[in-house]
DNA sequence: CTGAAAGCGCTTACAG
DNA sequence: CTGAAAGCGCTTACAG
């Protein structure tokens, strides 16, 4: 059922070179290192590749000096609030390093990665970001081992074992759980998706932890509930807990469990903040505008996904020594109307 | 500041076929044309291919067979809800298909498209997939002329130039209008995004206006308002709206302004359907649960998505009559608590 | 069923 | 500053 595509009318470099007059060698340096051409010679030659309507075909280069102009990027879910403008921005901010996204999900499932990464090595990526700090061995080593750059992205660790761009997930467990008890809250229930295999929630989860036990407050078992990611598993598990013996305040691994929290307070007519405090963690979009609006602690995705962009480009070009890449992007906390002092 | 990357001891096609003891012809039928190898030395091939973790160059194919084995996707947005389950279903098809995505976003402004379409085509996509069916010719030109064949998404017109597979936009706006006017509602506003170079939007809203205009009923201008695609600026404007002359029912242009006008109503005090109706059109993920659950007509976006992938693969590989490839894919409309009969 | 050889569209030392 | 030529890692007629 193949068939071959035709290459049509599509001029190359040689059509390029003969209407310029020049041998195939000076255009393709017209392109790659205009400053070793004469300028009158370049401006022949950028005419004839306009009035040709001359695409270069970097895969062919590919071939030589193996760079694709292409890096990978694989988020645990497209689906969803949660990484929608790290990809918006990332991918962005590779354009205008004139690179191309090659987009993939995992669906928080890591052994999808080997497939994907093989995908996008046959592909000759220039750099991958993943999201995350949790992968294994086998995708990592596949990357390594050809000298593809990899830069771990949302999550910062400074002990990481690869370069990483993201904000503290432990210290933003710690912020909004520090703001709940500021406010004078003991009875608190944890809202948090399964960490196995997510350093972020899991980071999360131990920065809300430590803060609870630095208080002094002994959190029952019963009252760390693992949640899904779906704002509707998250609502119906709310109810749950709302009609069995609700606590005073609950603190979400996310906003979008959050979002589900609060919706699930609507529901059973509970009122946000009077009866009960919730906070979220990320400050995804639409959580600023939620009635009430969501005290949240905010990650600055569009930051996260742009110096992102502008260090795998780097490593890509540059060779890399990983360590100086690392970056922590601050935390922003939002105390908005979800949240009040118990009384 | 360029370097090389090295080969490393990244294995090619030449160190498997030693390995198996076959030539490179053999090696890469075995993994074209499986069934043109015999079945032993097949077994030979693949155990040193895998021995060596050898991963094909499929760039190095593209040049002599022109397919890369990646399709391009242009969103207006990834930051948002409207295309997130499109992206992922999309790219998850391709993944099955052996096909990688190349992902872009315009911003809703068109003429991005042409640097976008110029930087996938230089990567050679096999085919490309664009929301909605308003764009500029030069893209459209230089993917036809290169022989891309380009399958449209998310709208569905009969009588559209390009393949397209959608839902219908005007049948959608209409759905949600005669909901409103079966439930009584007279005083009916508009909050639809602007229409320029969007055809979804404007489709919906003439789907809206026919209905309207069915009905004998006569809409004054300052009903009809613009609104931008945000959730914050939805609730902007709806709270102004409900100050200043609020009407019994909105119609909303999309989910992520009726997400907006029902968060002005819970900050305005105004009980949603009791004083107020308002309907969605999208069913995005979490309209379902939102408190009240947003009436709305569902897209069936993963389908969608699905479906498009499916079918630019299958154009790719085949060559292409345009015509029978379009599909439309049924709406589904629900009524949940945003709305009622007014009384 | 398998191999030798030409060639895909570029890039890059190497000369000049 | 420019060109001729080799070569990047594959695929594909063409022979055998």
């Amino acid at each position: 059922m193949k068939r071959k595509r035709s290459r049509k009318g599509a001029p190359g470099i040689v059509e390029v070179a003969a209407r310029a007059g020049v041998s195939i060698a000076t255009v393709s340096r017209a392109f790659n290192e205009p400053e070793k051409v004469r300028g009158p010679t370049r401006v022949r030659i950028e005419e004839a590749a306009n009035d040709l309507g001359y695409i270069r075909d970097r895969m062919a280069g590919t071939l030589h000096n193996r760079f694709s102009g292409t890096i990978g990027l694989i988020v645990p879910t497209i689906d969803n609030a949660i990484f929608a403008e790290l990809i918006e921005s990332f991918s962005a901010r590779l354009l205008d390093h004139d690179r191309t996204t090659l987009i993939a999900s995992n669906g928080y499932d890591l052994a999808q990665e080997v497939p994907i990464v093989r995908s996008l090595l046959e592909r000759r990526i220039d750099g991958i970001a993943l999201v995350g700090l949790d992968h294994e061995e086998v995708p990592l080593t596949m990357l390594s081992q050809r000298d593809v750059p990899i830069i771990s992205i949302w999550n910062y660790q400074q002990d990481a074992t690869i370069p990483c761009i993201g904000s503290d997930n432990h210290q933003a467990g710690s912020i909004v759980t520090e703001h709940i008890l500021n406010l004078g809250h003991k009875d608190i229930a944890f809202l948090f998706p399964e960490t196995t295999n997510n350093d972020r929630a899991r980071n999360r989860r131990e920065g809300a932890m430590r803060a609870i036990a630095a208080s002094g407050l002994n959190l029952p078992e019963e009252r760390i509930i693992t949640c899904g990611y779906n704002i509707e598993t998250a609502k119906r598990i709310t109810r749950q807990l709302l009609n069995d013996n609700p606590p005073t305040a609950i603190i979400c691994g996310n906003d979008v469990i959050a979002r589900g929290a609060i919706y699930a307070c609507h529901a059973e007519n509970i009122p946000v903040p009077e009866k009960i405090s919730i906070v979220g963690i990320g400050d995804f979009t639409g959580s600023s505008s939620m009635e009430p609006g969501l005290t949240t602690v905010r990650f600055h995705a569009r930051k996260i996904g742009k110096l992102a962009a502008d260090v795998i480009v780097n490593m890509s070009e540059t060779g890399f020594d990983p360590s100086p890449f690392s970056q922590k992007v601050d935390l922003s906390f939002y105390d908005r109307g979800s949240t009040r002092r118990l009384n």
